[in-house]
DNA sequence: GACTGATTGGACAATCGTGTCCAAAATATT
DNA sequence: AATATTTTGGACACGATTGTCCAATCAGTC
């Protein structure tokens, strides 16, 4: 059963969800297209996993191709409201810029990048891009359109307060997330989770890296 | 048809080749996995991609598991080559580190990095690392295992000649390839190849943060 | 307790994919 | 030219999957 999405989806509200069943079908449905590819997903391990009646799926959700979609738009919208809300922990006006930064950045990648969710959604959009295109225009601008310039408005408020020395924010936000992700790739191509200290690590050696370029000298 | 692997693979030997029909077809599933994943990908297409009878698929190389081994094995190998061969001209003694090895780093992203071998294969491992472990651990061997060593001992090499300040030439070799990736993700997540400039723009990018991080001062 | 709506499980047709077999045709070898 | 080898295309059995239909069951509501 590995780590499945439902682990994080799924507050400890009402379980089993009485009318949620809906939700526990997003849920499955999340965890075997990122698992097995839209080709390879099956309703029926989709209905398995979900403890539900194949019939409810088409009942509820269409066919495939609708599923499909639903799956991909609930978990662009949660992944993005969980990165927004790590995004409020910003340190602007930080008392120790390396240490504060690092610990945002180990907050982000714990919360918003290594979670199941964005794990899963980008690995589902950069597998079925081309199947659906509007969903993977869709998915740009609620996650690079909407994240890259929030961050770069960040950076440029440091620069602005003389903590950093940028030319250009945006680039500095994109490389500041491609230095985040440095052993994110390597490491974890497969499912599996991250041990906290290496999240902490990887944070902290970005954030190293990342002010010895740009921190006010 | 897009930008296929066969485009790149396919040296102008002789074509149609007589007996080479089993590297038409290793190109031809290599295109149609890396598109339909590996439960998408189906045998006919890519005989009908390949132009040949979908019996001498079995006849040559097995069963669909085999077929997608043996497929993955053949890219590896010719990235690794491309990989080794940039690698040699990699400015171990510059008259002016920012330039050459901007220059450098476009040549690494274009021979290997961009290039249609390097991305199926990243993606077909990706998709699939679960479905095949073997796979996935020997290309973790040829890839990771053997690229960022090979770059950390060149930037050791400049570090050690006075030009470069390094703590740890492992971690800035994965830094510095995360740093040329930066924007390789988010514009090239689909099959489509990129222009020359962007390229150039993405080394000279990369390049200049990593110097401002690492340089001698 | 009776009613309404969702859920279930099973059966179903239709489609598609795999992997095999084989005889005819094309190709290479001698 | 004769022979050996590969390739072809079509047919086939088998299993898996999709999407639909429906009667029986269940869960809440009045």
């Amino acid at each position: 059963m590995k780590n499945s999405l439902s682990d994080t989806l799924l507050e400890p509200e009402t379980w089993p969800a009485p009318q949620n069943k809906r939700q526990a079908i997003l849920n499955a449905a999340a965890d075997i297209f990122a698992e097995e590819g839209f080709a390879g997903a099956s309703i029926d391990a989709i209905a398995a996993r979900a403890g539900v009646s194949r019939q409810t799926i088409y009942n509820q959700l269409g066919d495939k191709d609708n599923l499909f979609k639903v799956v991909v738009s609930d978990i662009t919208d949660r992944s993005s409201a969980g990165f927004f809300k790590v995004l409020d922990t910003f340190p602007v006006t930080p008392k120790n810029l390396e240490a504060e930064l690092a610990e945002f950045s180990a907050n982000l990648l714990r919360k918003a990048i290594c979670d199941p969710n964005g794990r899963w959604l980008r690995k589902l959009v950069e597998t079925e891009g081309d199947r659906f295109p509007e969903l993977f225009e869709t998915w740009k601008e609620y996650g690079p359109g909407k994240k890259y310039p929030a961050i770069a408005a960040r950076l440029a408020q440091l620069a602005l307060g003389g903590y950093l020395d940028l030319d250009d924010p945006a680039l500095a936000a994109r490389q500041y997330m491609a230095l985040l992700a440095t052993d994110l790739k390597i490491n974890q191509q497969t499912g599996r989770p991250m041990p906290e200290s290496e999240i902490d690590q990887m944070a902290a050696d970005a954030t190293k890296t990342f002010i010895r370029a740009f921190g006010r000298r």
